[in-house]
DNA sequence: CGGATTTGACCAGCGC
DNA sequence: GCGCTGGTCAAATCCG
């Protein structure tokens, strides 16, 4: 656990908030509250950050990350282990080669399901590659941490093909060598929503149904959500990006958006909803107790 | 020109 | 041992 301390810092409430506003938050709630009900218990519930955050953490820690395996279990069943939660491989034998880079062997991931239009974090990514993955018709796009050179955090992320709606985004375990970048100084270099022209390859030729050939596209293989993925706003064909929009430009922006008024959003939002709950008689959220 | 993305190649892990 | 697969590298390319 200790070993994930700036991931999960990272992904702890501000995540789990930002996930759940705005526009999805009518759509993810009900399934939040099925799905973790008891982390609106009362007994689970204060008024203070690290309160929210200690609720929180466990659906990041365990539900959030069941359900991520079982999203994509379906999807590599041949290889399902790939996507092992906390995945320790840790075999009796192994022991780690001085190689160029280093594999699978030994490494601990964390995986986290966010849904489509939502912000992931405000490190600064670059991406260093794609690669399809067997099972699924979605590539997967690997990430290194850009905001210092010398850091060795690195995420995939690829988009659900249960639910193309959710993406999957798996955190290596290393962890960032600096301090979490400012907004602007995360935003710096990345956000560069390019309109690629078309650079022809062999792989135009297995063009994916989920791609649009007209587009721009350098590379077919990527899907729609590279373009969708925290825009929220309907896509004109012409404007289709194929490298994922930077997450931590537009997502960024995002964040942005919510994080001054996130708490406010999201609680607004609940006691709307509760209100609503309310009247119908069915069951009453116990923030209003703590708020 | 600098920085990000694309993409083919390379390499190690893993299963058979 | 071999082949498949995933993860990474790095040159080429793109774009502001």
């Amino acid at each position: 656990m200790g070993e994930f301390a700036s991931i999960e810092e990272d992904w702890g409430l501000e995540a789990m908030v930002r996930g759940f506003t705005d526009d999805h938050m009518s759509s993810c709630f009900d399934d939040f509250v099925l799905d973790f009900p008891r982390f609106f218990e009362p007994q689970n519930v204060d008024n203070n950050e690290d309160a929210l955050d200690h609720v929180y953490n466990p659906v990041l820690d365990h539900s959030f990350s069941s359900q991520a395996s079982v999203a994509t279990s379906s999807c590599s069943s041949s290889s399902g282990k790939v996507l092992e939660l906390e995945e320790t491989k840790m075999k009796k034998n192994s022991t780690i080669h001085a190689v160029k880079y280093k594999k699978r062997k030994n490494q601990h991931k964390r995986v986290v399901l966010q849904p489509q239009g939502q912000s992931a974090d405000s490190w600064a990514w670059r991406k260093y590659g794609q690669k399809p993955i067997k099972g699924s018709p979605y590539p997967r796009s690997y990430y290194k941490c850009s905001s210092s050179k010398g850091c060795s955090a690195r995420k995939q992320v690829e988009q659900s093909c249960t639910d193309p709606g959710m993406f999957i985004i798996t955190y290596n375990s290393a962890e960032h060598n600096h301090s979490k970048p400012t907004r602007t100084s995360s935003l710096a270099g990345t956000n560069r929503p390019k309109l690629t022209a078309h650079k022809p390859s062999s792989s135009d030729q297995d063009s994916s149904a989920t791609t649009p050939k007209h587009t721009s596209a350098a590379s077919p293989t990527t899907p729609l959500w590279s373009s969708i993925m925290f825009q929220q706003q309907p896509i004109k064909s012409e404007e289709y990006r194929d490298s994922v929009i930077e997450e931590t430009s537009a997502s960024t922006a995002i964040s942005n958006q919510n994080e001054c008024t996130v708490s406010d959003d999201f609680f607004v939002g609940l006691e709307d909803l509760d209100r609503l709950i309310s009247e119908s008689g069915f069951y009453s959220f116990p923030y209003q107790t703590y708020s």
